[in-house]
DNA sequence: GCGAAAATGTACATTAGTGTCAATAATCAA
DNA sequence: TTGATTATTGACACTAATGTACATTTTCGC
C-alpha cells in the first residue's frame, strides 16, 4: 500500500488526523477515536501527531466542531426558505433527511451516543435541538397554527427523523419515499398536491413508478 | 462508610455487579463499564468479579438480557391491549413513555449508543424496533387504517418518542402532559375525548391546574 | 466448633493506550 | 545550496485496564 501524500509534499495534515478521527466516531463511536488507531489507518508515527494537535482533547474539539457547523445550519436554513404552502415548506425540510450534504445522519447519532459520557457534548446537542425546533416552529407559525400546535408538530417533525437516525436502519431510498406523502399529511395535517410531490421527487433523482 | 450486606453473609453477589454494571451503563455508557471501577464503587476487590463472572463479556451479556426483558415486552403488551377508542389505545402507549416501571429510556437511549460500537447490539435493537413498530401497527390497523398509513402512524408514535429519548431533556411532567392532547391529534388524525384524558392523567397521579 | 463451599484478596504477567523529548528527515524559500 | 521550517520517528516513562494463580477469610450446615 502506497503512502497518501497531501498537496504539499507532506504526509500528515490537521485535515488528515480530523478526517481519520470523523471515520472512526462514525463507524464505532467516539471512545473509538484514539491515537494509536488512527495513526496506524494513516500510516504515521503515533507521535506525528503531537505535532498537530495538542493532545487527543484537542481532536475532539475539531470534531465537534465539525458537526456544529454542517447540521445545524442546514435545517434552519431549509425550514425558514420560502414555500407556497405548508407542504412545500415541509418537503423542503425533508430534503435535508434525504441530502447528506445537507444533514450527515450518522454522524448525528455518532454525536448524540457521545453525549451520554460528556456534559460539554450534552449541552452542545440540547443547543442545537433547541434552535432546530425554534426554526421548524417558526415554519409552523407562519402558515397559521397556534403556538402549542406549532410546537408540538415541530417536535414531532424533528423528533421522528432524530428516532429514525437512532435505528441506524439503511433502507432503500424507494421505500423511504413511499411514506413521504404520508407523513406530510400527518405532520400538516393536510395531503400534498401532486405537483408539490413531483417537484420534490424529481430533486432527489427519484422516478415513482 | 459501610459494608453493604446483601441476603446472605456475603457482600457480593452476581446481581450485586450487575446493578453497579447498569448504572455506570446509563450514566457514561459501555464502555465505562469496567471492572476496576465497579469493583471501587462496590468497595470490592476486583478479582472477586471473577467468581460471578467468567469475564467482562459475560456481565455484558447479563445487561442486554435485562434490557430485552424490560422495554420491548411492555410495550407491546399495552399496544395490543384493549381500548374503545383509538385514542384511548394511543393514551394505553403513552403509559409506557411516563412510567418508568414500563419502560426505561435511560437504559433504552444506553443500550442504541452501544449498538454503534457492536453489530451483536445493533441486531438486537434492530430485532426490537422491528417487534414494536409491529405491535403499534396491528393497533392502528384494528382501528380501521390501512396497511401504509398504519404503518407511517406507527412509525410517528414510536419514532418521536425514541427521538425524545435521544434529547435526553428532563422536562416536568407537567409541561409533558400539556402536549398529550395534541400528539394524540396529529397521530390518531382525532381530537381525544376530555374523560379519556382524565382518566389518563389521573393514573399518572397529574392534575391539569 | 469443624470442614466444605463460597467469596475475597494479593501478587503477577500482559496489553493498549497516553504524552514528552531529542534526534533526524523532508520540504521550501532566499 | 543552504538554512529555517515543518514533519516524522523511536525511545522512554507512565497509567489504567484485563485476566490468572494461589493463598486466605468468611459463612453455612451439621
Amino acid at each position: 500500500m502506497e503512502q497518501v501524500l497531501n498537496d504539499s509534499g507532506w504526509r500528515g495534515s490537521p485535515e488528515g488526523w480530523l478526517e481519520a478521527a470523523y471515520e472512526s466516531l462514525l463507524e464505532s463511536g467516539v471512545d473509538s477515536v484514539k491515537i494509536l488507531p488512527l495513526a496506524k489507518r494513516l500510516k504515521l508515527s503515533r507521535t506525528s501527531f503531537y505535532w498537530f494537535f495538542k493532545d487527543r482533547e484537542e481532536l475532539l474539539s475539531a470534531l465537534i466542531a465539525r458537526w456544529r457547523e454542517k447540521n445545524t445550519g442546514n435545517i434552519i436554513k431549509q425550514s425558514d426558505s420560502y414555500a407556497e404552502s405548508l407542504a412545500e415548506a415541509m418537503l423542503n425540510v425533508f430534503d435535508c433527511w434525504l441530502d447528506r450534504n445537507l444533514f450527515d445522519a450518522k454522524f448525528e447519532f455518532a454525536v448524540r451516543s457521545w453525549a451520554l459520557q460528556s456534559d460539554e457534548i450534552l449541552a452542545e446537542v440540547q443547543k442545537a435541538d433547541q434552535l432546530r425546533l425554534e426554526a421548524l416552529k417558526r415554519m409552523f407559525m407562519r402558515f397559521g397554527y397556534e403556538e402549542i400546535s406549532a410546537d408540538v408538530r415541530a417536535r414531532t417533525t424533528y423528533l421522528v427523523q432524530i428516532g429514525y437516525i437512532s435505528m441506524q436502519s439503511n433502507e432503500d431510498i424507494a421505500l423511504r419515499m413511499k411514506r413521504i406523502p404520508e407523513y406530510i399529511a400527518i405532520y400538516t395535517g393536510q395531503v400534498p398536491q401532486q405537483r408539490e410531490l413531483d417537484r420534490f421527487f424529481a430533486r432527489h433523482g427519484y422516478t415513482p413508478d
